[in-house]
DNA sequence: TGGAAATACGCAGTACACTAACTATATGGC
DNA sequence: GCCATATAGTTAGTGTACTGCGTATTTCCA
């Protein structure tokens, strides 16, 4: 189902929630117009539509779009955690729990920097590296599938556009959450 | 700092960590080559960095993105959980939760449906409603300065495409994520 | 009309994303 | 050389995003 079939009424919509008696059809497209054209929740949808891809392509890895992340940049080198979380863009906390699964399932493997021992260096174990090798293809294929919809030319457009706002906005993230 | 920065040693730059002689400086060239043009990566960056703008303009209101979508979807209706969360696109238990904080904060309240004993109908506190015309202007903001970086035909077109891709795969999200 | 199927919601479990506070180690200035 | 300061990593807590299962209620049809 697309977004407009869903308004248009082909798709699921619920008939009675009475008690609401101002739920009528259009309220739909309403909230619709109220959240569709907004950048932050368009790209909250197309984060998860890309998460679902991802995990659709590569069911049978176990593994999720981060943790491929981790591992692509540990084909490239060795490195302590917190560098590798600068350069993926997660802080080290999340760090922490992503490199522990990643241990756990065999993929890499850490150990104490004799340079300085406050610094855990992960690398790939071969596991890992077959790993990636096997499934280098079909990330791939989530990836491209993602933007798939948009011409060759929209396609490049896109991914260069998010280039853009990713470099510009590179300090933010690692956001700050105040509860209360 | 900026990408461009951080790979060409004006930021932070780890020096040593020695125990894989490989890290050279240009591995980290190497890592972003490796990941800055994957849409799915590009996409998560760039949800990262609109929630910590959003959460910048907005602090001292104690809300989230989501928090504030559901909100305004119930300015438009009165509404169950399940058309909630299908209308702004997050799945039923996931729904629960947010809709237990918004609750608790005393923005909404639920209230059984007569018509159907199963449907709980969640509508705006005028608390809710309050909040609502306070915060606007800055959410407002929020979604701007995300793409505020591109030119203005750049943020129409940028905004156009994510439209397409989002109703092309509104069937996706709601992932599965199968763990062993 | 009575029982099977469908639906709405909740809960437990997993994963990412973050803050704040803590421990352990390293560094730099005196 | 010693101590203040800075840094790497972990842990606890909150929030979003799922799956899968269980419960209560409604619907449908045989």
């Amino acid at each position: 189902m697309c977004i407009s079939q869903f308004i248009h009424g082909t798709a699921y919509m619920p008939r009675q929630s009475q008690p609401a008696p101002d739920t009528t059809d259009d309220s739909f497209q309403r909230i619709h117009d109220a959240l569709a054209h907004r950048p932050g929740f368009l790209i909250r949808r197309l984060h998860q539509i890309h998460v679902a891809l991802f995990l659709e392509e590569c069911a049978g890895f176990n593994i999720t779009p981060v943790q491929y992340s981790v591992l692509t940049a540990l084909r490239e080198t060795s490195l302590d955690q917190k560098s590798i979380a600068i350069a993926i863009g997660i802080d080290r906390a999340t760090m922490t729990e992503v490199l522990k699964r990643l241990d756990s399932a065999g993929w890499i493997h850490r150990v104490k920097s004799v340079a300085d021992n406050r610094r855990r260096i992960a690398s790939l174990t071969p596991a890992g590296r077959d790993l990636l090798e096997a499934m280098d293809e079909k990330a791939r294929r989530a990836h491209e599938r993602t933007i798939a919809p948009l011409e060759k030319a929209e396609r490049e457009q896109f991914v260069n556009y998010m280039m853009q706002l990713v470099d510009a906005g590179n300090d933010y993230g690692r956001a700050t959450l105040k509860i209360s």
